[in-house]
DNA sequence: TCTGGGGTCCTAGGACCC
DNA sequence: TCTGGGGTCCTAGGACCC
């Protein structure tokens, strides 16, 4: 039997989430802002119609913005992941297996269902449902590949009249809509390959399916052979909806200003270690090495230029909070110089493995059995995310934390700040 | 004034071993 | 005069994704 895949993919989510509680904003310009509010990340419909692209800082539009009377808002995690595992329990109810790609696309495997129901009926059925459950738009592609799925999506998110659902299991199909897929839109093919490949004469996605599949691997690699199989209808990529274990966990900000302080620099480096090792424990495991990063600006050409970074072994694996920041700020120590204007700073933690659980506690010293007493009782305190509980050496006043000027209340996770009707 | 953050995979090349 | 070759492991860097 052969397979199928889906691509449920949210249309601009973003703007979607901000708009769905702010009703007047429908039909109007939405951008929501990067962390610090440096740059545009999302769009609305309208907004991208104005032709604001994706990643303009937001300092070169405010004139449109002022002109157009765009809506603009700092990003608000909490709300499009709450409103992420909406959408994404929708899909694991219709589906037999789900893979959540990202916060806002999950793949489908829909291999076997066509024996019951019609592929394009079930993608309405998909995009019906999480319409009416959630207020978010979806569009569907289906196609017996990840890679033409994912084509197949961008088709009906581009042509209107698919209804948001487009169907790629037949070949015909298939090769009509690669060729006329510039090389640019392939999932896989980024800035730098595509500049490559069109010196080859590879201009669309057919081209890149119909060319010589050794060449490739030798002038390439075996991601783009993999990559020219799937659009051939050869399925490469199979659908992981079990979910490894991560390999690394990185937490890193710019500054809302120039932090040149060692103190400062030392909240902000404890206050990321503290998240880091807040996620570590959230995936039950532990960490063996530990690495900080700082660096100035660069953007400024009269500012003199430096970044560095230190990393270091941990004695005995770890994800206590104020362990890793006692090693963080020595590391920190090592790399700081003064005179500079730092822009930037982070932390991460790699080499990561499981946690022992249970017994192990029964043997190790009655300090650290204590301190991941505090650690799970800070968690709880927090609800797994970063809250109310911290640790002192992240400091109080924060004057170095990230700018969010125009964000939005968190009306799903927050009793006060439900909207109300 | 103002330019994001968090991940993964693959490859080439060096170190080392026998 | 003639000075091997194959394998593994590790790391840095490049490319991609959202």
């Amino acid at each position: 039997m052969s397979e199928i895949f889906a691509l449920v993919d949210c249309n601009n989510f973003y703007a979607s989430c901000e708009s769905l509680f702010q009703p007047k904003l429908r039909n109007r310009p939405i951008v929501v802002l990067s962390n610090n509010d440096g740059c545009v990340v999302a769009r609305s419909k309208e907004a991208k119609q104005l032709g604001i692209k994706m990643g303009v800082p937001v300092h070169q539009i405010k004139d449109m913005i002022r002109q157009h009377r765009i809506a603009v808002f700092s990003s608000n995690y909490a709300l499009y992941g709450d409103m992420s595992q909406r959408v994404m329990s929708i899909l694991e109810q219709m589906a037999p297996q789900v893979e959540v790609y990202s916060i806002d696309e999950a793949f489908l495997s829909l291999t076997g269902i066509e024996s019951y129901q019609s592929l394009n009926d079930f993608g309405v059925a998909v995009r019906e449902r999480v319409q009416q459950w959630t207020g978010i738009t979806v569009c569907v592609g289906i196609a017996p590949t990840k890679t033409l799925a994912k084509l197949a999506n961008h088709a009906a998110k581009a042509y209107p009249a698919t209804g948001g659902v487009v169907d790629l299991s037949q070949r015909e199909r298939q090769e009509r809509l690669l060729s006329i897929t510039p090389i640019d839109e392939v999932w896989g093919v980024g800035r730098r390959l595509s500049v490559r490949l069109r010196e080859l004469g590879i201009e669309s996605a057919l081209g890149l399916a119909e060319y010589d599949l050794k060449s490739l691997r030798q002038r390439f690699s075996v991601v783009l052979e993999r990559t020219a199989r799937e659009l051939r209808g050869e399925s490469c990529l199979a659908l992981e909806d079990v979910t490894e274990p991560k390999q690394q966990i990185v937490c890193s900000r710019s500054f809302s200003k120039r932090v040149e302080s060692l103190d400062e620099l030392r909240e902000s480096v404890a206050s990321y270690t503290a998240r880091a090792a807040e996620k570590l424990r959230a995936e039950q495991q532990v960490c063996k090495m530990l690495s900080v990063t700082l660096r100035t600006g660069f953007f400024n050409p009269t500012e003199p230029i430096y970044s560095n970074s230190a990393v270091t072994p941990l004695a005995t694996p770890t994800n206590d909070s104020s362990q890793l920041i006692a090693e963080a700020t020595r590391l920190l120590r090592g790399i700081w110089r003064p005179g500079y204007r730092y822009a930037k700073a982070g932390v991460m933690l790699s080499e990561l493995s499981p946690q022992e659980q249970g017994q192990a506690d029964l043997f190790c010293a009655p300090e650290q059995a204590r301190r991941k007493q505090l650690m799970q009782t800070i968690d709880q305190i927090n609800g797994g995310k970063h809250g109310k509980v911290f640790i002192a050496a992240q400091g109080v006043q924060q004057e170095w934390s990230m700018k969010r000027r125009y964000l939005s209340p968190a009306y799903t996770t927050r009793w006060n700040e439900v909207p109300l009707v």
